[in-house]
DNA sequence: GTCTATAGGGAGATAGAC
DNA sequence: GTCTATCTCCCTATAGAC
């Protein structure tokens, strides 16, 4: 996985930072966590990194792709930890590890995943761009199949918890690791008190 | 208060359900909800009623307009709802006030409270028209002045969730008296076992 | 990898007839 | 209250030079 020297086939030559299809992304998801994929035009992320419209059409066919290449990184993640914890055996194991999975994706990927869940825009193409949609397979996870009212509302009031990762301003100052583990335990604190009866 | 026949010079006459005027309304909120402020256009909001641009453009003089009059009836109940809780003497009755007013506004207006929260396009807009910026009111009657970590977690929490009632399909079903109770004590839950040490 | 130039369409918004 | 017609601007996207 280091850095070979000889036969990088794939790998960007002479590693220049990732170059510029790294920096149309990294401005793509800044602008698109503070005005929305459709609040986002090609121009503006063309002026976020100095260049014209037609040099990051040049790394990217489409404004589609672009926003597909940034939701990439999460999409992947939550496609992997949802087959992983479909695999467990015990509602109680699949649960655990969905939800330690999805705290671990927010805080990690906190603008992804707050676009991920908030935009229209980008919701409607990740799923039209996915295999399967994992909205209702993740809830099956979280609160079984059936469930009743109150596994629904705590099950969604996680959801909204972990959503606001990324768009609450006040949790910014957090590190990782300390946000990690007080959400873990308040979510895990509210699914187990009131989801558990399913 | 009550429809009394004579001189009633600002009441729309006759009453066509609320006219032209709340058909824009009732259409873009639809929209909205569904595609974004952002991702919705004054043709979709004439197409989505059978009219054109130009009728649309005779109840308000700009988009911008009617975004605000969508959200006005949430906004103002807002705001009446935080200057209620900071009148009163307790942190504890302050935050009970107004996590009654939260749970009772985005149940009774979903939409309004997802697109509020959700959308950056309307949050830039509403905060612009405001005269004062009610979030971090909201944030320190619910969590105090300088909270900890614990009590940011579980204040965005119970933020997410109320957000969550307007975006998550699987709660349309729920009627507003069960949601509203079901929430609140979840919300009250959370909040005193985890949000009191501040 | 970046540029200039431009095509083609849809956006918000206006004028004026009915 | 609604229409047709139009303006202007900005959008996505493409062509081709450097």
């Amino acid at each position: 996985m280091s850095t070979s020297p000889a036969k990088a086939t794939k790998e960007p030559r002479s590693r220049p930072s990732g170059g510029a299809r790294q920096r149309v992304l990294d401005a793509a998801l800044d602008l698109f966590a503070e005005n929305g994929v459709s609040g986002t035009s090609l121009q503006m992320i063309a002026d976020h990194i100095g260049v014209t419209k037609a040099a990051v059409y040049h790394q990217f066919p489409s404004k589609d792709e672009i926003v597909l290449a940034v939701l990439a990184p999460g999409m992947e993640t939550l496609q992997r930890s949802v087959e992983e914890a479909e695999r467990l055996d015990t509602p109680e194991a699949r649960r655990a590890s969905m939800l330690a999975a999805l705290v671990d994706l927010v805080v990690s990927h906190r603008r992804i995943a707050a676009i991920l869940n908030a935009d229209p825009a980008a919701s409607r193409l990740a799923r039209s761009h996915a295999a399967l949609d994992v909205a209702p397979r993740i809830r099956e996870l979280m609160v079984g199949t059936d469930p009743d009212i109150r596994s629904d509302v705590a099950g969604a009031m996680v959801g909204g918890a972990l959503m606001m990762v990324g768009l609450a301003p006040e949790l910014e100052r957090y590190d990782d690791e300390e946000l990690s583990r007080h959400l873990l335990e308040l979510a895990q604190d509210l699914l187990s008190r009131h989801a558990g009866e399913a």
